[in-house]
DNA sequence: CAGAAAATAGCACGGTCGTACTATTATTCT
DNA sequence: AGAATAATAGTACGACCGTGCTATTTTCTG
C-alpha cells in the first residue's frame, strides 16, 4: 500500500463530527486511518460509483467495524464529499499543476489536454467519479451534487482559461470561440469514456487524440 | 395518458415467466397493464436510473401490488430489460425512422442529428438511460448491460452508416474518416447532456449544434 | 353460465442499508 | 504513572430491497 505516504500538510482540519474545539489540537492517529479509509473509498467509487458506495462495503475492504468506519464521517453524504474532495485533489496534482507549468499558450492547452487523457487512459478500466457521479446525481440536489458540481466546474475553467490565454497569445485564430472549444474537448473526453469504458471500441483513444488536433486546427 | 394507443402489432409474444406454449393463444389485458407498467417504469428509469429503479417504487406508481409488478416479469433484470427495449423503440420511432425519410447523403446525417439534438432537448430534463445506462453497467456484464450495449450499438451504426453514404454521395471531402466523424458527433450529444443536465451551464444546446456544423466544414 | 386460466394481491423471508446508542480498547496528555 | 480523550467495536432498529409461496379476484373460453 502507498497510502498514508502523502501531503503532510493535513489542510484545513476537516470538521469532526462532535464540534469540539477547545484547544486547537493537532490530531494524529485517527486522521491517519481517515485518510486510509478515504482511499479504500475512492478505490470502490470510482469502480461502482459514489452512490454503490456502502459503509458496510468498505468496513470489510478496511477490515474494520460499520460503526468505526462511519464515525469517522458521521453520514454517508460526508463520505461521499470527502471522496470527492480527494479525487479532485488528485486530478489537481495529475493535471493541472502539471500542466501550468508549460508555458502559456497553446503548449499548456496541450499539455493539460495530454494529462487529462493519460488519466482517462486509466480510467476506462478504473472508471471516473466525475463522469458517473454526473449521471448519478443531475437530478438529486444537495452538499454532494454540489461538491461534485463545483470541483468540475472548477477544472473546466482552468481548461477554459488556458484557451482564451492561447488566443490571447495569438496562437489561435483570432475568431476561434473558447466556450466552443472546451466544449468540444470536453465532448472527446465523454465520448473516449463512453465508448472505451462501456461499448469497449477499439481506437478511441486514437479518435479523441484525433479529435483535439481537429480542434486546433480550424 | 396516452399509454395503451400504439404499436397493435405486439410483436414477438413476450416470453411469459411460466414456460406455458400450449395453443399459440392471444393474450390481451395482461399484456396492457403489463405495458402501462413498462411505460411508468420508462418514465422512472429515465430520472433514477436503470439501478434506481425498484419494483416497490413502480408498484406505488401503478398503484399495483408489488407482487402484481413482479410477476409480469419474473425478475428485475426483466423488468430494466423491457424498458431498455421500450426505450429503444422509441428512439427508433422519433430519431431513426423519420430521419431515413430525408434523401440519402448528407441531408440524412443531418437529419439524424436534428432528430437527435430534439429528443436530447427534452431528456436534459428527463435523462437519458443510454447514457445514465452506460455509467451504471459499464462494470457490470450481465444481460442487462448486453441488451443497453446492443441498442447504442445499433444505433450509433446506423449513425455511422449514414456518414458513410453522404462520403459515398460525394457530399463529404475524399479523406473524411466516417468513424471520426461518428465518434466527434457522439461526443457533441454527451457533452450537451452533461453540462446541461449536470452543470445546467447555459447555452449548450446552440454550442452542440456548432460543434455538428464544425465537423462538417472541415 | 359454468369452469378454466390468467392476473393480481397478501404475506413472509432473508438480506443490506444508514445510523443511533453503548461498551471497550487505544492513544494522547499531564 | 494515571487520567482524559479519541478511536473503534458491538448491537440493535426501522426501512427498503427482490422474490418465493399461497390466496383471491378478474378475465377469458367453451
Amino acid at each position: 500500500m502507498t497510502s498514508a505516504s502523502r501531503s503532510l500538510l493535513a489542510h484545513t482540519a476537516a470538521a469532526s463530527p462532535t464540534g469540539r474545539t477547545a484547544h486547537v489540537r493537532v490530531l494524529h492517529k485517527g486522521q491517519q486511518t481517515k485518510h486510509a479509509i478515504i482511499e479504500s473509498a475512492l478505490h470502490l467509487a470510482t469502480q461502482i460509483g459514489l452512490e454503490g458506495l456502502s459503509i458496510g462495503a468498505l468496513a470489510e475492504a478496511t477490515h474494520m467495524s460499520k460503526s468505526g468506519v462511519f464515525a469517522h464521517f458521521g453520514s454517508r453524504e460526508e463520505l461521499q464529499i470527502s471522496v470527492i474532495r480527494e479525487y479532485f485533489g488528485r486530478f489537481e496534482q495529475e493535471v493541472f499543476y502539471p500542466a501550468m507549468q508549460a508555458p502559456k499558450g497553446l503548449p499548456r492547452v496541450q499539455a493539460l489536454f495530454a494529462n487529462w487523457m493519460k488519466l482517462v487512459a486509466v480510467e476506462i478500466q478504473s472508471g471516473c467519479i466525475f463522469i458517473s457521479g454526473a449521471v448519478e446525481f443531475d437530478d438529486r440536489p444537495g452538499p454532494v451534487r454540489d461538491a461534485l458540481a463545483n470541483s468540475v466546474q472548477t477544472w473546466l475553467a482552468a481548461l477554459y482559461r488556458a484557451v482564451v490565454l492561447a488566443k490571447e497569445c495569438g496562437h489561435l485564430h483570432a475568431d476561434a470561440d473558447e466556450q466552443q472549444m472546451a466544449f468540444e474537448i470536453h465532448g472527446l473526453i465523454l465520448a473516449l469514456h463512453y465508448e472505451a469504458r462501456f461499448l469497449k471500441t477499439p481506437g478511441s483513444i486514437e479518435r479523441a487524440h484525433k479529435g483535439f488536433h481537429n480542434i486546433l486546427t480550424r
